[in-house]
DNA sequence: TCCAATATGGCGTTGTACGACATGTCGCAG
DNA sequence: CTGCGACATGTCGTACAACGCCATATTGGA
């Protein structure tokens, strides 16, 4: 339970997370569709991430009663939605500062 | 000269320079400065992060003639230039996307 | 004259990312 | 009823970025 590195795919991971539980496979997909089909998350890095998540009480498993496939739902953890939070506040504070710098041309 | 992965790091550092030509410890302070003192860069990351920028053409060395010391100035080259700001454009699509998911609250 | 800040760089360890591989289910078109 | 593609979960090995630690050198001020 200490903190992990917040790279580009455990971030996508959590914001995938954010608006509702789902399974790995599904996490894979929605990823994909949030960078428009820019960031392809390998099944390594998936589920890596998953269990470093988990370690780290940031997600939990979500038992869904009725399905009846080997499906494991994770849902975020109010201790991972707070970090979540912070994170995409940074994220923020950290564009508009970009979007001055970069929009101040070369001379 | 091919693609480098935009971590953190390589992010701040860049953003460094967006607005002008630095040497590594003017960047390694700036980071430090612009993240509120959050990301503190080690040397080994620093240099590390800039051999690869060389290597791949985002960056140029810049001779300043007036520097006595071993200063060395980097400065953007055009296509760092240009992939920084499609860089700035993809994180702001982002974070825009992850406000909206995080602001959907748990119910 | 010593010391802190400035400045550059190498080296070894650690851990993430990712492709490749392995395994199995479900629904449907032929 | 059979093959196939989408769905679904995971492991393993490798490559490489991040980072701490070390080494070194200069400059300006107390």
């Amino acid at each position: 339970m200490e903190n992990l590195p917040l790279t580009e795919p455990v971030l996508l991971i959590l914001l995938s997370l954010a608006g509702q539980p789902r399974h790995g496979y599904s996490i894979l997909k929605d990823v994909e569709r949030m960078s428009d089909g820019r960031v392809l998350l390998s099944t390594g890095t998936l589920y890596g991430a998953l269990r470093r998540l988990l370690d780290d009480d940031w997600i939990e498993r979500f038992e869904e009663e009725e399905s009846s496939r080997g499906r494991q739902a994770y849902r975020l953890t109010p201790h991972g939605r707070r970090n979540l939070q912070l994170e995409v506040d940074r994220m923020k504070h950290l564009t508009r500062l970009a979007g001055l710098r970069v929009a101040a041309r070369e001379r």
